[in-house]
DNA sequence: TCAATTAATTTGCCCGTCGAATTAAAAATG
DNA sequence: CATTTTTAATTCGACGGGCAAATTAATTGA
């Protein structure tokens, strides 16, 4: 608690905590005492503006210890896998961002890309792998993030592997596997708007849709583990087909190969001519004013405000962050859709939701990933400051 | 925690209640003292069969002290109210049932209504209104439990009134109100199918459709404290218009009035005819075989299970329970809807929700009120008897 | 230089919880 | 029938987390 009120406000003085928290200030001072001697957290002089100093004992700012930890997070995708380091303060060491081989992934594939994509990033940083104290993986598909079992990925051809078992057993430090939609969840609960929201819903748009549910400042898994199905939720009876086999599925609606699916029935590409480039002449057209072309997203859009309403129906959130890097996903962050939102949901006047955009690529998610493995490592530090004391 | 689970148990040992919680038996005997010293349990002789009475000191059994606190549950719908008395250990002392005048109520109507209704029940328990610990009530719409704050509802003239407040003005004990879907996730964590499962959903069937959601053994009430609005989720785009005025919401298709809407394009009713006869009668001729009667009542069920499978990819639950008491409901209890639900699901073999049908009827919705308030009520006793400690 | 002020720490205390020892109440034993 | 065995419940002493109050630390202002 203590922790997370200084990462969250970068750095703060003991007393600054109390008051933030309710704690008593000796219980701050009992706290911080052990997250330094833990060297989680460390002082820092309070740099005093010339003529704003007050009088009285000055505050000593703490803040996190940067180099206690550092992780790696890593995003997998169909096209790409984009991996960051970051240390305990969340600054950004290095970068990395590799091709991904065409999906479905062997064993052997996975077993040998994840490792050099790990030597890579830290080279970025001009670190060597054995640096890190964990990593933290974000891929599509239903995860257990709490045992690390992969029930389903699009990305892998075995399924119902565990993964965080089976990378560990060739990387020097522990691995953290997490849908990554809750990556971005993730990310935004530590580095954007989530940083003073406790309850928020984060939908991402990439090839699928996802849903992160954060409630209370933790994400919520779904009772049994598994995260929330947001792109296979039903917004049509007996409607579009879906990559999952079912049917009236939102994704079926609204992602990439839904819309590309519409368009080839008045449109013929080149073979050449790859999904990305199909989509941003179809874009292109409906902006220039093809009524047909409008009404593929017209229609996405509508499905989306549709599947939006009815998580703010059930959830009734405060706040809803929309991720998506594309600019091809542009009509779906357009007010119309909030518009429907708005007129879909029963939440009146001063309980309708904020939706806000935020356009963050691959890096994000990594970045969020990373974000899930830094707070896993502190929460095992901090365990296990606790039992070391009960011993002492 | 102690208190649940006696009460989960209906009678435990101390030693099992220790085993059960993980703490240790001292502790127990701590905790237990100072609740038989508040009232709240007893010590009972536990009854020994002959023949399997093992050596060693008998355990002896604690329960819940009925008589400590006797509480009143209302439940209000467009035509009835319905009342119980139950006691501490939830044994069911009387109820009462009248005739709701025809909504909206004005605020007078309701004034008066509420204390005749609690005169009507407290008479049938032998008993006097100054003998209620509380009184607990559900109502249709959306209501901030924690306040009694209710936003809007359909059997009433005002909105936006603090209920709560209202009526404790004119009555001798605390008043709490609730969202009637959550009354009856109440009821069932307590009474029913969620006695030994934290998380689940409950979806009610009636007038309108209703849920509750509970997790981690408590309800929740969405981020901003109001109910999940299950029925005005949207399962078709452009739909059917829904009382709420909005259009394609689950209530337009499921509930009695969209089943009568459809069915007054080919049937003439006589005006005198009861919207509850008429559906029987719709319901019969489906039954029979008419093919535009059970059209009908095919669409319903598949807009439901829509609306349920949306809910299971959503939560993830364990344990979905459909709570509704009306023969005229069977076909949304139908094995045709559960089967759509698992082929609209995500969630693959062994996460499958259980789905589960509770046929109860008003008489348990108001238990549920009930259950909320003697949770309140004990609540407050527990908490109080911190303070009180605190101050000796 | 000395008060005034504010931050941080130390001290002593309370409370909840626990392990270990003790007491209580029964059955089994000889 | 007294004694041992077994199991439940309680008591006792201790410990750790957290707090209020007192104390110490570090600064500004007079």
């Amino acid at each position: 608690m203590v922790f997370s009120h200084i990462r969250n406000n970068l750095q703060m003085a003991r007393i600054d905590i109390a008051n933030a928290t309710g704690m008593s200030p000796a219980t701050v001072t009992a706290i911080t005492a052990e997250l330094i001697a833990a060297g989680l957290i460390e002082e820092v002089q309070r740099v005093v503006e010339p003529g704003q100093s007050k009088r009285g004992r000055p505050r000593v700012d703490l803040k996190l210890h940067g180099k206690e930890h550092i992780v790696a997070g890593m995003k997998l995708t169909g096209r790409w896998v984009t991996a960051v380091i970051l240390d305990l303060e969340g600054n950004q060491l290095g970068r990395a961002q590799v091709p991904m081989p065409r999906p479905p992934l062997s064993r052997q594939t996975l077993l040998e890309l994840v490792p050099k994509v790990i030597d890579a990033v830290t080279k970025d940083a001009d670190m060597a792998p054995e640096d890190l104290s964990a990593i933290g993986i974000g891929i599509p598909g239903t995860v257990q993030a709490t045992t690390g079992f992969v029930d389903w990925c699009p990305l892998f051809q075995e399924q119902e592997i565990n993964l965080k078992y089976l990378l560990q057993d060739s990387l020097p430090m522990p691995v953290f596997v997490e849908n990554d939609a809750n990556s971005v969840a993730m990310a935004e609960l530590w580095f954007g708007f989530g940083k003073d929201v406790p309850d928020f819903l984060v939908v991402t748009i990439e090839e699928g849709l996802g849903l992160g549910i954060v409630l209370d400042g933790k994400i919520f898994r779904g009772t049994q583990g598994f995260g929330a199905e947001f792109g296979h939720t039903k917004v049509q009876s007996e409607g579009a087909l879906c990559r999952c086999g079912q049917r009236g599925c939102l994704e079926a609606y609204v992602a990439d190969y839904a819309l590309l699916r519409e368009a080839s029935l008045f449109r013929k590409w080149e073979e050449s001519i790859s999904d990305e480039d199909r989509l941003i002449q179809l874009y292109d057209a409906a902006k220039a004013g093809d009524q047909t072309s409008k009404s593929i997203f017209d229609r996405a859009s509508r499905m989306f405000a549709m599947g939006l309403a009815n998580l703010v129906n059930l959830f009734d959130p405060s706040l809803v962050i929309l991720s998506g890097e594309q600019m091809r996903f542009d009509y779906l962050y357009a007010q119309a859709v909030f518009d429907i939102v708005r007129n879909s949901t029963i939440q009146k006047g001063h309980h309708q939701p904020e939706i806000r955009v935020h356009k963050w690529g691959d890096m994000m998610w990594a970045k969020g990933a990373a974000a899930y493995a830094l707070e896993e490592i502190v929460r095992l530090s901090i365990d296990q400051l606790g039992n070391s004391d009960a011993h002492s």
